[in-house]
DNA sequence: AACGGAACCTGAAAGC
DNA sequence: TGCTTTCAGGTTCCGT
C-alpha cells in the first residue's frame, strides 16, 4: 500500500520524468479518479504546459503547473505512477496518462480509491495534514501534545493524518514495534520517553523503507508474488526478530495490527504518591 | 469533538 | 476444478 515512503518515491520519480518537458496530451480513461472538476478540464489545464514543481506532504502529491494551477494526486490503496514509452500498450488498470514527447507517464490504480484533483489553491485535504515526518521531522513535544487529547489507542491515533501526515498501517505497525510500545495503549497514556522513542522509530522506519524500495518501478507488499520486506507487518505467527516470541495479530479500528506481546508489553505505571 | 462502523473498489488467496 | 468467501486498507461519510 502506498504510505509515506512509497509516495515519496513517486514524487522523486515524477520530478525526473516530468521535468522541463511539455505535456502534449492528457488522457483520463476513468473519470472516477477525478474530483474537483471534469476530466476535460484537467486535460485543458495541462496540455501545452509544463509541471514546474512536484511536492509531497504525507500521502498527497501536488504538481504545480505553469500558470499556477495545481494538480493533486492521492494514490489511495493501489495507485501508482509509472513511466512507459508513448507507444507502449495501455496497462491493466490504467486510469490516466500524460504524454510528453516519446514518454508517457501513466496512473495505474486497480481499486480506484486514489484521485486526481485540479485546483487553483491548496485543498483542505492538503492543508489539514499534520507534520510530515520526513520533511518536517517529528517533534516529540508536539506529538505528545497531540496524543494527549486522544483516548483511542496509539495505533489508531497514528493513522490520523492530522497527527502525523503519511503514516499508514504498515509504518504504524513497524514504528510501534521499534519503539517497544503496546499498540493497544491509549494514545494519551504514553509517557515522554515513549513518545520520544516513537518519534525516532517513525523516522527510522520510514527511512529504512525508502532505502529499500527506491526505484522507478515500485512494488507494493500486497502485489502478487511480492516479497514482504517488513520485519513485523504481515508476519503474524512468525518469531519476533528481537525476542523470538510468536507475533500476534489483532484488529484495531477495523485494521490489522501485528505486534509482540512480550517486548511491546505495556510499561508498568509508575507508582502514584498518595496525596 | 471524538468515536465506531459502513461504504467505496478490485483482485488475489483461501476455503469448500 | 470451479465457485464462494475473505481479506487487503486510505479516506470519507454518517450516525451516535
Amino acid at each position: 500500500m502506498p504510505e509515506l515512503p512509497e509516495v515519496e518515491i513517486a514524487a522523486r520519480n515524477l520530478r525526473s520524468w516530468l521535468r522541463k518537458k511539455t505535456i502534449d496530451a492528457v488522457t483520463i480513461s476513468r473519470t472516477r479518479v477525478v474530483r474537483g472538476g471534469s476530466a476535460a478540464k484537467i486535460a485543458e489545464s495541462l496540455v501545452g504546459g509544463r509541471v514546474t514543481k512536484v511536492d509531497r506532504r504525507g500521502k498527497w502529491l501536488r504538481l504545480t503547473l505553469e500558470g499556477g494551477a495545481l494538480l493533486f494526486s492521492h494514490l489511495g490503496m493501489s495507485g501508482r505512477w509509472v513511466k512507459r514509452a508513448k507507444v507502449d500498450e495501455i496497462l491493466r488498470s490504467e486510469r490516466a496518462r500524460l504524454d510528453l514527447g516519446s514518454v508517457s507517464v501513466r496512473y495505474v490504480d486497480p481499486r480506484m480509491f486514489g484521485r486526481l484533483v485540479l485546483a487553483s489553491a491548496d485543498i483542505d485535504e492538503w492543508t489539514s495534514l499534520g507534520p510530515d515526518p520526513l520533511t518536517d521531522g517529528v517533534d516529540a513535544k508536539v506529538l505528545e501534545k497531540a496524543l494527549s487529547k486522544i483516548r483511542r489507542s496509539i495505533k489508531e491515533a497514528l493513522l490520523d493524518q492530522r497527527v502525523l501526515a503519511g503514516i499508514g498501517n504498515i509504518q504504524a505497525t513497524e514504528a510501534l514495534w521499534r519503539a517497544r510500545i503496546d499498540p493497544r495503549a491509549p494514545a494519551q497514556s504514553l509517557e515522554g520517553a515513549q513518545v520520544k522513542a516513537l518519534a525516532k522509530a517513525m523516522v527510522a522506519s520510514i527511512e529504512d523503507t525508502l532505502a529499500h524500495e527506491e526505484g522507478p518501478e515500485i512494488t507494493y507488499v500486497e502485489d502478487a508474488g511480492a516479497p514482504n520486506p517488513f520485519p513485523i507487518y504481515g508476519r503474524e505467527g512468525e518469531p519476533c526478530p528481537r525476542c523470538r516470541t510468536a507475533l500476534v495479530r489483532i484488529v484495531q479500528g477495523g485494521r490489522a495490527t501485528v505486534f509482540c506481546t512480550e517486548c511491546q508489553a505495556r510499561q508498568a505505571r509508575p507508582k502514584r504518591r498518595a496525596t
